[in-house]
DNA sequence: GAACAGAGTTCGTATATACGAACGTCAAAC
DNA sequence: GTTTGACGTTCGTATATACGAACTCTGTTC
């Protein structure tokens, strides 16, 4: 049995979230709620710490509390902690910016980042989201899982056209998947942003199952096919050293 | 009024936040809830994406919503946008990890960081949150809250001795305060955990209210008082740029 | 292999929540 | 300076939730 009532605060969270601070009037028009039911809410969410309040314009923002979960969450997330140490030294190999992602809802969730001394962070890309097909670190993962699974994240997804370079045809993905599985490692040539290349390969978990995947990136411009090619090596050994920590035993294996 | 379906949902998160997986048995004792309702609101919880459940334990973790959440709320404090140049660059020039905090509910939260290259992180310190008085950044903070104010917390939070450096008595904080304002920067002397020495200087927003703090950390070994103290100046030309740019113009008064 | 213990899940009812209307409050407009 | 309008807040009632009991499932004990 679902409980609105909390749904509904998620909603609220959400909405905030993406639209920055909202009124009691905002919230309760775009999330169709009676005004009295918003205001409850988010005067609860506000006790509880999950949003704040702007004592001026009443107007509600995140909180503090959401920052002190997201971190316990990503603590505890058992290959945040175990790959940290791989990701670091691949960053100082490569003087790169290094990520870990994972599958997350058929698209790659960004849980974990080493920055290039070279670039300045202004806002943090962990926890965001992108999809599968036009980034690295989802193309690795996608052509690891079943085809199945594959036909089905296509399908229901589809091969949005970021950049001039994403792959949108849906036979030409299969080309790159069966590449990637080829080679073992994945490349992602501007087909999300431009100026941006990255290598990244699988992580699998003790069944041997893809679940995760980490990625060099950098501007494309210092980043040439032939330094990337280079760069593939130390990608894939870290990647195969954080799947063994993981208690994977056998060799990457396409679609298990 | 506050929606107490809401409360106790938050009140679940926060359990399992704190004591990692749980099943509906654990959480009803823990919260005094219903069987039944926990089981419905950690249903709905794991629906939404906050929590994971573990399909042969069935017991519940924090899911990934929660990183996705956190990460938008730590992005949506301005100060933390505003402030990690400055951290970054701090961190370059003292060759130490550098934290950003900030005040609230009476303790410090760490929003930021920049990790000197020396010292691998294992877990983020990011999201946590440590006493005002057994910490540089807190001391700073601490020093130039009105007198009432300090008194408050400390009558309610008591000074609790985390180590045999930490500073347990109300009249050597009084002390310590004083010269903190005097210096215009706090020093913990291991005061928190051994081995680390830090020195901290407070930020200030548009009004002159201190309401925010930056420190730069080390081991005790490396960190003698004598570097400590050139680093100081570093440390509150830091602070004192991150005021400005938040439209602070006077100078740092204690107690307003 | 039956009985048991321990968990998670489902189901009917007393209480809490969501709703809409009415009420305050503030600022801009005239 | 009054009016207007938009917004946040409060208040009484129809619906949803929380509760406890009954049920199911799984693995363990005898």
């Amino acid at each position: 049995m679902i409980v609105k009532t909390v749904s509904n605060a998620f909603r609220i969270i959400e909405e905030i979230s993406r639209r920055g601070e909202l009124g009691v009037t905002e919230i309760c028009q775009t999330l169709s709620l009676a005004k009295s039911s918003a205001h409850d809410l988010a005067e609860t969410l506000l006790a509880e710490g999950v949003l704040e309040k702007n004592a001026d314009t009443k107007r509600y923002s995140l909180g503090s509390r959401l920052i002190e979960l997201g971190n316990r969450a990503q603590n505890q997330f058992d290959i945040v902690r175990l790959a940290h140490p791989f990701l670091l030294e691949l960053s100082e190999k490569t003087e790169e910016t290094v990520h870990l992602t994972v599958l997350d809802n058929d698209e790659v969730l960004y849980l974990d980042c080493v920055e290039s001394r070279l670039r300045f962070r202004m806002t943090s890309i962990i926890g965001a989201r992108c999809p599968l097909h036009c980034t690295g670190v989802g193309k690795a993962i996608l052509a690891y899982l079943p085809e199945t699974e594959q036909s089905r994240i296509i399908k229901e997804k589809g091969l949005h056209q970021y950049t001039k370079n994403t792959i949108h045809e849906e036979s030409k993905m299969r080309d790159e998947l069966r590449k990637i599985v080829k080679q073992g490692y994945a490349i992602d040539n501007m087909e999300h942003e431009d100026f941006l290349r990255c290598v990244s390969a699988p992580i699998f978990n003790f069944e041997g199952r893809v679940f995760a995947s980490v990625s060099v990136s950098g501007l494309a411009e210092r980043n040439t096919f032939k330094r990337l090619s280079s760069i593939s090596k130390l990608v894939t050994e870290t990647a195969d050293n954080i799947s063994r920590r993981l208690g994977y035993t056998g060799k990457p294996q396409p679609g298990h």
